[in-house]
DNA sequence: TTGAACTTTCAGAATTTTCTGAAAGAATAA
DNA sequence: TTATTCTTTCAGAAAATTCTGAAAGTTCAA
């Protein structure tokens, strides 16, 4: 593989944004590096490409690795072992959702749960409380949200995407739906 | 205002968890305090709350205020002035998002669409361009949906988030729903 | 068991980010 | 105008993060 200048401004912009996503430079250019590779690499050849030190492309393999979004390979009658992104952009956006969920979102949701427990113990505290408490069903929504859509088939989830604005219109007809099979409920 | 251990324990996870929503500790944390707080706060409190120099309150009011999530409350026969948290929970989500998407996403989807439009030199650069094209009609279709959730209003929002995991059923009937409007069209 | 070819680890170096505090700037009152 | 009370700026200090490379670890063939 070879840094033509079109994979090199691929690679390093993503090391730029890489760091937004929970990961840094590195990590970032590495896996930009195994996606649009079609040929798994080793550990030598991203070093050598990136211009960086063994190690460290041996740490940022490993926390790819613990996000799972690469796989080892093992080539018959190489000793080295080969690296390869795992599954597909879906699946990566997806791993990519549910790490930042568990490292981000929930222990959130737990600190705000266990201080709506506690007894507000004078006016201060009791203001707080009601904004800790939005704060928290906020997260909350959007957790079960994103939850929910990362449990929908690659295929729905994809209609659903197309959608796009049309999420209003679907919205308001699931409006008349729901308030016809359950006349009773209010919002 | 004081320090409270329940209110403490807040604004210092903020501070954590801001570094991951795209500004600093210290961002958070000034954040966090205005959030729960009734009360404008002066810099000066702010800083000697949180144990921050002058210098870093500034810096930080600045920040939040390019996001435009404080306002400056100017009291009656006061020089000072004081700061507030800017409008509701989700005003503050929606923010968020908007100031992201800018600041990640949209330098992204335009770097991608310009090596879209170059002409593939070889074999590897074909397949970089398939995949890139791949994280770009992603990329692309996220950005549509959350902005077109964005405009929904506040209570529609509302109802789709309550919809939770409901999401899969509403997206079945509203398969058949415009199976039925458009017959002739196919996904 | 040894040696070759690889991988991982981690202390300290290099780099990047954040913070401080002094100085400069701005607004207002007298 | 000057004094007072505030805010902002920014150079350099402090802190946090990331990276290197040598040493230790692993695997395997002979």
């Amino acid at each position: 593989m070879q840094l033509t200048p079109m994979i090199e401004s691929f690679v390093y912009h993503f090391g730029e944004m890489g760091s937004r996503w929970g990961f840094n430079r590195t990590v970032g250019q590495i896996y930009a590096l195994l996606v649009i590779s079609e040929e798994p690499l080793c550990a030598n050849e991203i070093g050598d490409l990136l211009g960086i030190s063994r190690g460290n492309v041996s740490m940022g393999l490993k926390e790819l690795g613990s996000w799972q979004l690469v796989q080892v390979i093992h080539k018959q009658g190489e000793r080295r072992e080969f690296y390869q992104s795992r599954g597909s952009i879906w699946d990566m956006a997806n791993r990519v959702f549910e790490e930042r969920r568990k490292r981000e979102m929930d222990p959130t949701l737990s600190l705000l749960r266990d201080i709506m427990m506690d007894e507000a113990a004078n006016q201060e505290e009791i203001y707080a409380q009601k904004r800790i408490t939005e704060i928290h069903d906020l997260l909350e929504n959007i957790t079960e949200w994103t939850q929910s859509l990362q449990s929908l088939s690659p295929d729905k989830l994809n209609t659903l995407m197309k959608l796009g604005s049309g999420v209003g219109k679907v919205l308001e007809f699931t409006d008349t739906f729901l308030s016809k099979k359950e006349p009773a409920k209010k919002t």
